[in-house]
DNA sequence: TCAACTCTTTGACCTAGCACAAAGTCCGCC
DNA sequence: GGCGGACTTTGTGCTAGGTCAAAGAGTTGA
């Protein structure tokens, strides 16, 4: 089981960190204080719980840095994850949605640093802070959108082509330019990628043997380097 | 194609209509006579759109009577169910989650009553009356968490499994007690419940005959009766 | 430098459920 | 009342991709 590590503050924080994220880039510098003093900062590492499904809804989040990957566990023990959330945006905000517990696990997929503040502070937050809200929303139907995608891809596509389009988004959010390719910008194994695609990590090896044959990828241990996105875009398309 | 009908204006509506869903439980008479007055009303046949994926989401509904469920239709023409919606909710509240078109298609499934607003009113509804946003979040938040749920049943269950769930999903929202079972209150096909599960036509069908043999269910054309839902139950869990 | 992990690869086999095909049944309409 | 369309059933392959098994290759730390 994932242990939940205690909470720690850090020395003061600078306003430039929240000055450029959208639900906060409208409000003044004193807003912007008062918000980050009331603040937690944290870092995790890579593979720990941030909060988990079920556990009372007590916190809300702002990732600042790192991956955080939104799973669902399932009563034989299978984890299915269910979205990526990047750097910059909201986590945990079961209240948005009426819910008073969260509704799926966050697990860090790298390091990670994220902010948090207490749940009571949520309306406070929606009421006081001006686009707090709509940003919010924006980032909920954003994530909603995602969601639709992805049933409809379990539901229609083929592993390979499931395969390809979890790569070409992880590159798309993360990806680094680097010599002869982009590369997936935090370590990944073939087991987390086979969680995302719904398949086994046998297949995903499998599947990146061939297209490493093909010079589609080159992939070492819990590294991926996309060498020819395009193809991976026909691919993807069936 | 499925065209979008015109709107029409019935007679004067009765306060009653509004009176005991949950969006508009806390108001006063006057107000929902005020919300009333700006309504729409409408009746659907069967099998239409009541709005379209990326049409511009210029409206929202309250569904009052019948059953709607919420498709995306994939570049090869596949529609995939991603939710139901029974009478008594919200739809199509693009707004609400920052969007300005709709993220997908909204098609009854029975002949259904609906009444709907201009979007312009949306923010009117959401500040002026009491209760309306914290209920329409809580609907929004149902859903994201049907759609998890329906990702880790594709991502995890046979087909077997996820059939069994449909139906029991599907008694329990709109089941109506008969003598020796639970009958989905709606006419559905083979069809309609493949694309809720993700499989074919011919697998549905080969599991109902299946279960009928065993006397878990009853079925004619377009209607199905469970007459053992605990068995399903098991089927289920798998 | 070796032991113990953790991650990856590859082979051999097997089966759930899809595709294709054809026939049967129910229903509304002319 | 019978014709055409919409729905359903059932049979016969076939194959994508899962399961099981085993071995190889990095990594860590004592």
């Amino acid at each position: 089981m994932n242990e939940i590590a205690p909470r720690k503050t850090l020395p003061r924080l600078d306003e430039s960190l929240l000055t450029h994220l959208p639900p906060f880039s409208r409000l003044e510098k004193r807003q912007i204080r008062t918000i980050l003093d009331q603040a937690t900062s944290r870092r995790y590492d890579a593979g720990v719980a941030v909060f988990e499904e079920g556990h009372d809804a007590d916190r809300f989040y702002m990732l600042l840095d790192g991956y955080v990957r939104v799973v669902r566990i399932t009563p034989t023990g299978e984890q299915v994850t269910a979205l990526h959330i990047p750097a910059g945006q909201l986590l945990g905000i079961a209240k948005a949605i009426g819910r008073d517990t969260y509704p799926a696990t966050a697990m860090t997929a790298t390091e990670s640093i994220a902010l948090s503040w207490p749940m009571r502070l949520w309306d406070t937050f929606v009421t006081e802070y001006d686009g707090f809200a709509t940003e919010t929303y924006k980032t909920l139907g954003h994530r909603v959108g995602e969601m639709n995608t992805r049933i409809v891809e379990l539901a229609t596509q083929q592993v390979e082509q499931r395969v390809a389009n979890a790569l070409l988004r992880l590159i798309n959010q993360t990806g680094r330019k680097v010599d002869g390719g982009i590369e997936i910008n935090f370590p990944i194994t073939r087991q987390d990628l086979s969680e995302l695609t719904a398949t086994t990590l046998h297949t995903v090896s499998r599947l990146l043997s061939g297209w490493e044959k093909q010079g589609l990828v080159e992939s070492k241990r819990k590294r991926i380097k996309v060498c020819d996105p395009h193809a991976l875009v026909v691919l993807s398309q069936g």
